[in-house]
DNA sequence: TAGGAGCATTGATACATGTCAAAATACTAC
DNA sequence: GTAGTATTTTGACATGTATCAATGCTCCTA
């Protein structure tokens, strides 16, 4: 959040971050085609977004951690368009929609960060997009880890270990990729010394090496 | 744009689509990497967005046709995220976001109207992933072409008739394909007396079978 | 401590799409 | 009109990932 709120403007900003709500493992924040009412910022926990067709095929849209926001999918129709799971015990602050309107009205900063908020998932999914469209299970995978730990690292965490919250199939679903295809690029990243993987503990050991995978322009 | 504002109201609206600005076929109405003054409501003409890597590849990420807004993906980090290019001589109403800023927080309804169309552009994101990282060449195009008619069809034109504005290379790029798989889906539909193609000229014959490719499950 | 469930790894093989190449068609500019 | 360029189509073949199947590892529960 940003600041530079009087303390006036900051007791309105608690109002309406003041509801909280537990979500256990693999429960559902919300479920696709539910009533809209509120967006979510994850205090603890981490969660996956996933739309998934008539058909039954699923695909994850996102892994979202604490800090981060999730809900703006269900402003657009008032409903919301697809399910937020929890991975793990996690507990969000409710922020009813209607009121972030009411209050980003009178507080720019506020207005201007709810705008950022959903301009940085727009080009979030940008990048998602190339991923998928144009890059290979182990660039993919590269990518991946990479933007993992970099914002486990900007939470005080590590920026070389870290434990994985979700199983190979979601990764899978995320990247584009079978779980057998993602199981076997860390294990090709563990031949190649680049990573030690043990499940879900996850060590880098050459992050160099995996930017340079997930961008090999940039080493020549 | 909603409606229900007051003859004032509009006319604050007016001002601030005040300003037009064209841009020829293959030209840039903005590159990735440039300052994020303005969002662009398209006039008439049809566009394409796309990111690339530092290696060359290059994603589409959307192609934009008259009625919609672009350049969402600036305001995050106030510098252009894609690039917009021209697909044929275009015209946009130049909207600077501070001017929509100050706006909005006056409007509700233009405020809400924001939101809808960053929410809505999130929601179409999480389709196309959808599409990239679980569907098939033949249902990726299927669900492109049906789309495509949509949005057509929603502004008078032809429920079953287009003319394409982008090249199969461009068509592949966003869906995650190369061109060469672009054009046998398009010879296999036409085989299938799908549709009738002839170049960038696109008749639907049987918008149930695409359908049906699109999402086999409706129709067990 | 044993049994079972879920998840992960690995191998063999199949298949969809990519790659490379050539020809056909349409478009552009002179 | 004609030459030249861009785009599209089609074929033959290569390859990356999916699929199918078996095994192994953890964690949980009784």
């Amino acid at each position: 959040m940003p600041t530079g709120f009087s303390v006036e403007e900051m007791q309105r900003l608690d109002a309406v971050v003041d509801k909280r709500r537990r979500i256990k493992q693999g429960e559902r924040l919300y479920s696709s085609g539910e009533a809209f009412i509120s967006l979510y910022a994850i205090r603890v926990g981490f969660f996956k977004t996933c739309v998934s067709t008539e058909d039954g095929r699923e695909q994850v849209t996102g892994f979202q951690m604490a800090g981060e926001i999730i809900g703006m999918d269900g402003i657009v129709s008032e409903h919301h368009n697809c399910n937020a799971i929890a991975l793990e015990d996690a507990e969000v602050c409710v922020m009813p929609f209607s009121d972030i309107e009411n209050l980003s009205r009178e507080l720019p900063a506020l207005q201007r960060n709810v705008h950022k908020i959903m301009s940085r998932e727009i080009v979030r999914e940008n990048s998602v997009m190339m991923l998928l469209g144009n890059m290979r299970a182990e660039e993919r995978l590269a990518a991946f880890l990479l933007n993992l730990v970099q914002r486990l690292h900007a939470r005080g965490l590590s920026q070389s270990e870290l434990v994985l919250r979700m199983t190979r199939e979601e990764i899978g679903s995320y990247l584009g990729l079978k779980l057998e295809t993602v199981s076997r690029a860390f294990s090709k990243f563990s031949d190649d010394g680049i990573i030690e993987v043990k499940q879900r503990y996850v060590k880098i050991l050459e992050p160099d090496a995996l930017k340079k995978i997930f961008n090999p322009q940039t080493y020549y």
